[in-house]
DNA sequence: ACGCTCCTGACACGTTCCTGACATTTCGCT
DNA sequence: AGCGAAATGTCAGGAACGTGTCAGGAGCGT
């Protein structure tokens, strides 16, 4: 499923277009000031940006420069206040791919959300990671060619994992990202999840060659 | 370049849509009332009509009846208003091609076009999927060679997943495609609807092959 | 009035998920 | 090198959840 992160302040704007997009049958995501919207941009690389440039705590231009600074190369949609002209030119300087004017119809939003996906190229159908095959568009699996049934926090926590490309994923990301919730961990509820997906994927499920261990942080998934 | 006749008489609505389309690379021309539209219709020859059925002086069905009547054939795309169960009936019957029940999203009416047109060369083929042809040109459906019975509801719901493509579609996205609500899901309605889709479509409903569970997503129609 | 379609809520069933107890491994420290 | 604490692996039971199924009833067109 595409995912897109709004990072909008206004909470009221932001979740009608939540809303809005999800409808379309994306994943949105939220942050509500620049600090956060480049964590969460950075932790789950979505596959398109909405940025809004007036942000508390990072407003939208360090944002965006920060994160193609991290080579981080999903097309970004500014949103901008009325006639702030040179906001275009600086924004444009710095990556960002279309503008948007406030106020902007929703149709137009949505039209330009799916011109900028078109242009960025058609997601890949598979993913491969080693021997394993990742199909978002049917939240299938496969090892070595035979299909893998994933139960849906299985699934959820391997795309989790999938999306960092390698790197780390703490524990409190996982539980964020794919539990929702914000709490430390404290069960062996995430180790559980982690075992019975190495014993779906893995060969031999005590020697992981996927799913690895990094002690005190979490895991992460080696392609 | 392709050119996309408009029939509607809202003016915000046939701008909002025409600024899309443009948008998308097509070449657009409104009309605002149905004596209008046949005549533009007429005149320029367009690749696709897109038709509300509400219209003042000629209504939607008047002018589909007579540009049929003329030997026109291009793929007519229906706007009708929600819950009018008979109009699709008496529409289709005229010769519409597919049916769009308002509201509805932008992305959708997109998508369709550009199905409408991408069909309109292969004309009037039905679509396989396994063991299953559709041919939406008279809403029928067989299975293996013989013809099956659908309920309205049952074949937009087919159709629905029919155009994703073997990919997920969540309950939510049904839900808006299929029955024009933007709800969250609470009722068994869609299940109730593809319990039956799979006993009348499904060699073995019990173990279905084609409209597939994704489980805490949707369903999708495996090819 | 009849039949068809559609929607709804109740129930059944299998799956999924979480949790806490216990086992094992890892690593810092002596 | 050995010890102990902390972190992770493993397991099983029960609760929670999601979906399949059904029957009843409302709505609509014939």
């Amino acid at each position: 499923m595409t995912r897109v992160l709004i990072v909008e302040d206004n909470r009221d704007l932001a979740y009608g277009l939540r809303n809005n997009l999800e409808i379309e049958g994306y994943d949105v995501d939220v942050a509500g000031d620049g600090a956060e919207g480049l964590g969460r941009a950075k932790a789950t690389r979505p596959d398109l940006v909405v940025l809004d440039l007036m942000l508390p705590k990072m407003d939208g231009f360090r944002v965006l420069r920060a994160l193609r600074d991290d080579g981080l190369t999903m097309p970004v949609l500014v949103l901008t206040a009325r006639g702030e002209e040179s906001d275009k030119v600086r924004g444009l300087k710095l990556g960002a791919d279309d503008y948007l004017t406030k106020p902007f119809g929703l149709l137009e939003l949505l039209a330009r959300v799916e011109a900028l996906l078109r242009r960025a190229g058609p997601r890949a159908a598979a993913e491969t990671i080693g021997e394993l095959e990742i199909d978002r568009s049917t939240r299938s699996v496969m090892r070595s060619g035979s299909a893998v049934e994933l139960a849906p926090k299985e699934y959820d926590l391997l795309i989790a994992l999938a999306d960092r490309n390698g790197a780390v994923v703490s524990r409190l990301e996982l539980m964020r990202q794919v539990w929702g919730y914000s709490d430390a961990v404290i069960t062996r509820t995430i180790d559980t999840h982690v075992a019975e997906l190495r014993r779906k994927l893995e060969r031999d499920p005590a020697q992981p060659r996927h799913i690895l261990t990094v002690r005190k942080v979490g895991y992460r998934l080696k392609r």
